[in-house]
DNA sequence: GCGAATGCTTGATCTGCATCAAGGCGAAGC
DNA sequence: GCTTCGCCTTGATGCAGATCAAGCATTCGC
């Protein structure tokens, strides 16, 4: 490198990450320098740990730009996935407010940069600022719905309604009905609570059934409105 | 009723329920004593719903008596039991910081009575002091942990394991090795997640082994240290 | 370009558990 | 006492999905 960035020009770019979260969405320009002021970057290789199971917490986290997979290993090694957190969305609050450490893994699924917010600047600030405590309370509550909905996803739904959830879910995001996908299709099942056999068998069936049509990394929706009633259908009755 | 009863006999009831609370252990008397004054009492009857799934939050919950059965239900009929709360427990918090409604059920499993801490003025309090503020997220990380093991509990492990775990658990508190059941087997089946079929057969197979005794509504452990050889065995290499 | 590695697909098999079905057993009521 | 009802147990069967195995397609390194 040539020139040290300047600070001030470090600290918009981490403001306008900051703003950009959920989280802080509503704060004033002077509450996100506060706050960027004490964070930092920092860049992950794909395959890279954020944190491990059981480390103390050094603060909490946001998704600047890839993907960060957050899950727990048995003693056998097998991965279960919680949730896949992207660009814009906040993790590990909840070590924030325990003595006991993260009670997950966290690894980079690609390359991927986030922001680390550390714990104690940020718990004084919760401390003086009763609204950005709020914030946090409604944060980690969103965190909890997703747990029990997962929850009962992996009880309640066999894997073709998983699947076809998630793909009615990606399609509405998704211009033309093509789904890309951003990682192999082992992590997609793993996202999904299945193996990579399991998922390979049953986009065959919905492909067989002229409902989609694989290719590669891409998947495209051939039929959005039978995928859904068939989502519908599995939900209702089986 | 002859007389009414007076309002101060009928504070430091619930002052001390509310000490006996994890949440507002530290707190000192006059905070109980503000916190007390717009809670109230609810009794339930066995069965008797305490909220159902997307209601409209009214507050939380502390369990003074009895046991809360907190569970969802898919469109088939079929429940999946997040957590029983017991005496001293709170449950609900989330639903205080988020506008969507309870994420779930709750129903008493036995007669029990709940304190209910309504909604506006916790929020009120929560806003005036951060300590609050922050001992509820640290109750909310606790919830959050018993979700992440129960998902593990339910996608790495088999019935057995989880009956073992809830064995060697309850055995830890159990006077003389012998454990009480506070309800039917069916309702510990769907504690662990399976059926009250796979239950009875699991509890045999134990029994059969030399391990356990079991006698109507009583299990004796026989060999305590053989059970957590074999939940140590069974989380190791299955 | 070619070989090697990695990931994907498909088939065959195995297994844990749910479900259905049929007693057994103790408690409550008559 | 007997009957009824709820709960538990045990047996038989079926199924979703994991796992093992083998061939096929792709990407990567050289």
């Amino acid at each position: 490198m040539v020139s040290t960035p300047r600070p001030e020009r470090k600290l918009t770019g981490l403001i306008s990450t900051l703003r950009c979260c959920q989280l802080f969405s509503g704060l004033s320009q002077e509450d996100l320098m506060t706050i960027a002021a004490f964070s930092r970057l920092r860049n992950l290789a794909k395959d890279e740990n954020l944190f491990r199971e059981g480390e103390p917490s050094v603060g909490f986290y946001l998704v600047q730009a890839g993907a960060i997979n957050v899950h727990r290993v048995n003693a056998a090694g097998k991965e279960q996935v919680i949730h896949v957190f992207r660009s814009g969305e906040s993790l590990a609050e909840a070590a924030l407010a325990s003595e006991r450490g993260y009670p997950a893994n966290a690894r980079a699924v690609e390359a991927s940069s986030v922001l680390v917010i550390p714990k104690e600047p940020i718990l004084q600030l919760i401390a003086r600022r009763p609204d950005l405590a709020m914030r946090m309370l409604g944060s980690m509550s969103t965190h909890l719905r997703v747990l029990v909905g997962m929850l009962d996803d992996l009880t309640l739904k066999d894997v073709e309604t998983r699947l076809l959830n998630w793909l009615v879910k990606m399609g509405r995001v998704a211009p033309a009905g093509v789904i890309k996908l951003s990682a192999t299709k082992r992590v997609l099942a793993a996202e999904l609570g299945t193996s990579s056999e399991t998922l390979s068998r049953t986009l065959a069936r919905l492909r067989d059934d002229g409902l989609i049509e694989v290719s590669g990394k891409s998947i495209t929706l051939l039929d959005a409105a039978t995928l859904t009633r068939r989502l519908h259908h599995n939900l209702g009755e089986v």
